[in-house]
DNA sequence: TCCATATTTCTATAATTATCGAAATATGGA
DNA sequence: TCCATATTTCGATAATTATAGAAATATGGA
């Protein structure tokens, strides 16, 4: 995932209704929800619900399908590891091992999604 | 992390320069960098720098030392991975399985500050 | 064809956020 | 104490984003 698709996921996802839709889709599992329940369960208006979703979607971290006359959303899990990847991406240039003893870390059953980041390696001069 | 602080966290990455500094703070360790070298290295001024490095902090993304007359900012991992943990929290409402085998899944070594998701079970009701 | 349901598009308004010059503050050295 | 460096705060302006009512579109069933 380059810079541009990873601030257009975190811009989708720095809202607190996409945040709450996302994250209850990411529960829900790849089979979603219709929109209609989202809107009944969060309580928001519908054209205002039809907004979060298209820029959920327009981030690529859900997609729609249609089922009769109810429009299913669903997260896009592959994206969603994509982002976490980005995130933690050539962490620490290269040497992980520097910031993996960290405290408060949540290591438990990586169960998941793991986001596992592929370092590559980009050594910053150190300019301390 | 609650929802609040995960709110926090993702509004601080959603814009492409502190997206770009925090990157670049995470590829630096826990040591991190002084604010004017970021500032010269992202090319922005010094007023504009110093707002976005305290939206990281407000968000518990980055922390600051101050050595001498420079402010090193440095990337707080444990916030990162409690982001990254909240995001995948509860999973396909506790059957991770499902989810996992989607394609496009960059599992490589996961060598650095690994999120992980605690799944805490919270099945929804299959309303589709 | 006609009606009800589900969702989206349009449009206007309100609210939030980013930018950066200029002035202010903090530190260290002469 | 005075000066240079490093960074922050202030303040005003520009740009972006969220909201929801009303109208439009799509689907399925009678």
């Amino acid at each position: 995932m380059e810079m541009t698709a990873a601030l257009a996921a975190l811009t989708a996802l720095a809202n607190d209704t996409r945040l709450a839709i996302f994250r209850m889709l990411v529960q829900q599992g790849p089979d979603g929800l219709p929109a209609g329940e989202i809107g009944a369960d969060l309580k928001v208006a519908a054209a205002t619900l039809s907004f979060h979703l298209k820029e959920l979607e327009r981030a690529g971290l859900v997609h729609a399908r249609r089922a009769g006359r109810q429009i299913f959303y669903a997260a896009d899990f592959a994206q969603m590891r994509g982002l976490l990847t980005f995130l933690t991406e050539d962490c620490c240039g290269g040497h992980p091992d520097i910031c993996g003893p960290l405290p408060a870390s949540t290591q438990a059953a990586a169960d998941c999604c793991p986001p596992a980041a592929k370092s590559s390696r980009k050594t910053k001069k150190e300019t301390a």
